[in-house]
RNA sequence: UGGGCUAUCGCCAAGCGGUAAGGCACAGGACUUUGACUCCUGCAUUCGCUGGUUCAAAUCCAGCUAGCCCAGCCA
């Protein structure tokens, strides 16, 4: 066996550095989530990497919310981002952390650099805080407050905890340089006041950290080596080492930043999300055309095939957008062999096999999987009259067509050759039932060999079947125009992203179908049954991806 | 017109001075009880542009150009 040559990406080339010339012990990572939102496809990107660069470096992986801002988090996003993390197969065995259990460390540690006179305490509104601050090309002004003696920042700080001030009267700031050309370093707010209850933390604290100091601070406590960010935050890696190196941890943890990742015509947007699930153009969060990590939980996706999708896209410092190709291309690759291929026949037609004894029924035995035995077999009925898709039949077909038409013989999947004999039309022209005649002598499975067909179509009982939804999805905005509408910033939305397809018939095994549980159907896609919508009695299955072709009926674009 | 970052095939992405990996997509062909899968084959004389250094440059230097990020008491 040859070793896959896999080459490192700049931050495993980093690490590796690091622990070549002795800056770390050991690696530890970890997946920082500000618990007020739900999780999304590009924070798996995130989630897997730091959680796989724990476990290639035998470290370790820390789950840690980033909440030190009471005003946008709740305790309900903290249970589903968990949730969903576990799903992704990120796991943080026991270490699961809150940003809010360290306020009392934060606090001391903000009093440390008071008395550095690294810290004043000032009482310039948010307005004055911002002229002061200057612009991206003129330097800022010194706020007046900034060289208050040591003693009394720390009587005003102390008076700030105490909830002396109210929310916006008085802020620490960290005193670095206002003339900085980068504008995190122009003496940034380290505290503010805000009297609110804290998920975690309720009303013990009325001040809170900003996130510039607390997360290095965060980071430092829980001995991370390497703090993985995105690149929005190269700017603040100053201010990131100023704090570790003010404060001066001994072990200080270092910040590296990588590329988000995009997917190409997808919406991520959480104004735009929020829009669409308010106007009922989508069913909530989780709606099989979003990409939230539930929303590809519901719509089929496996946890393997967003890991692998993600290992594809790779890391780097470039923006860019990835193809939707690339994940439909990782889901089917994960389900292809796993997944037992079941005939369901989505816009049915009558087929009628004249030669075939009326009231005769036979259990014809099926792979589950052609291509992976362990799936096992099943049983289908199969009788005088079937369902077939009404594209597999044509009164005058173009070149090239190998399914049905009048003379024509096709294989019936795991049955018989059927020959097209005649068909019914009714009062409108509309092609009604099919009339065919079979050919006991070649049975599948029986070694037949004396002909060849070129079609083999999938079909459905009549007797026996169980009737089913799908839901066909295509992308919830118009690929053609692009995501946002250039003149009004609205969606372009793609009108057919939802098509509702009832009274399919499917192979009796599909009635067992349970939430969750995903199909190969034949010559269509894989599919899903809808953890929310189906029931044991009224099957729903979304279309987590169709299967590749390379054939166009005419009528199709 | 301040600072930071980025630029290699339609889309990702290796490359780290020795003469352009790989994947997705796409196009041919073989096979086929899925027009699927699988298997073959093809797909950058060229690395944003222009100069320079060198025997040798995608890699080093200089200057341009384009894109992204930053002026929250958000993260």
């Amino acid at each position: 066996m040859e070793d896959e040559v896999v080459s490192k990406n700049f931050i495993e080339q980093a690490i590796e550095e690091d622990i070549r010339e002795g800056h770390c012990e050991t690696v530890r990572t970890r997946f920082p989530p500000e618990p007020n939102g739900y999780l999304h496809i590009g924070h798996a990107k995130s989630i897997l990497l730091n959680y796989g660069l724990a476990k290639k470096y035998h470290g370790e992986f820390n789950m840690r919310f980033d909440d030190t801002n009471p005003t946008k988090e709740k305790t309900e996003f903290v249970e589903s981002i968990l949730e969903d993390i576990r799903w992704l197969g990120a796991d943080w065995g026991d270490r699961l952390f809150f940003a809010s259990d360290y306020f009392g460390q934060m606090y001391e540690a903000a009093v440390k650099l008071i008395k550095k006179g690294k810290a004043y305490v000032s009482d310039l509104t948010a307005d004055q805080i911002r002229e002061y601050r200057g612009t991206l090309t003129e330097s800022g002004k010194e706020d007046p407050n900034a060289w208050r003696g040591v003693e009394e920042n720390l009587r005003l700080f102390e008076e700030m905890k105490d909830g002396k001030y109210q929310d916006g009267e008085m802020v620490l700031r960290a005193r670095i340089d206002m003339a900085s050309p980068n504008i995190n370093m122009r003496d940034p707010v380290l505290y503010r006041v805000a009297h609110m209850t804290h998920h975690n933390t309720g009303d013990r604290w009325c001040i809170y950290p900003m996130y510039d100091f607390a997360h290095p601070i965060e980071d430092a406590i829980e001995g991370v080596s390497h703090s993985i960010c995105t690149l929005e935050f190269e700017d603040h890696r100053p201010l990131y080492d100023w704090v570790v190196r003010e404060l001066e941890y001994e072990r200080p943890p270092r910040q590296i930043e990588f590329a988000k990742l995009y997917l190409t015509n997808v919406v991520t947007g959480k104004r735009y999300i929020k829009k669409l699930v308010e106007e009922k153009i989508v069913d909530g969060w989780d709606d099989p055309r979003l990409v939230s990590i539930a929303a590809l939980r519901r719509r089929g996706f496996t946890p393997e095939s967003i890991q692998r999708f993600v290992e594809l896209c790779g890391v780097s410092k470039a923006n860019s957008s990835v193809d939707y190709a690339m994940l439909e291309y990782c889901i089917r690759e994960d389900l292809k062999l796993k997944r037992s291929r079941m005939m369901v026949v989505l816009d049915p037609i009558k087929l009628v096999i004249d030669n075939y004894p009326e009231g005769r029924v036979e259990y014809l035995d099926a792979a589950n999987n052609l291509e992976n035995e362990e799936l096992g077999t099943r049983k289908i009925p199969f009788g005088r009259e079937l369902y077939i898709e009404r594209e597999d039949f044509m009164e005058e077909p173009p070149k090239k067509y190998f399914r049905l038409f009048p003379g024509n013989e096709v294989r019936l999947m795991h049955a018989y050759f059927v020959k097209c004999e005649s068909f019914r039309k009714d009062a409108d022209g509309n092609v009604v039932e099919v009339h065919c005649t079979y050919d006991p002598e070649t049975k599948a499975g029986s070694g037949f060999t004396g002909r060849k067909v070129k079609g083999t179509i999938h079909w459905a009982p009549v007797e026996g079947a169980v009737q089913c939804e799908a839901r066909l999805y295509e992308n919830l905005v118009d690929e053609e125009k692009g995501v946002y509408n250039k003149e009004d910033g609205s969606l372009n939305l793609n009108p057919d992203s939802l098509k509702i397809v009832k009274g399919c018939y499917a192979e009796p095994a599909l009635a067992e179908a349970k939430p969750y549980d995903s199909y190969q159907f034949v010559r269509q896609g894989f599919f899903c049954a809808d953890a929310k919508d189906s029931k044991p009695d009224a099957l729903v299955f979304n279309r987590i991806v169709s299967l590749k072709s390379s054939y166009k009926l005419p009528t199709q674009k």
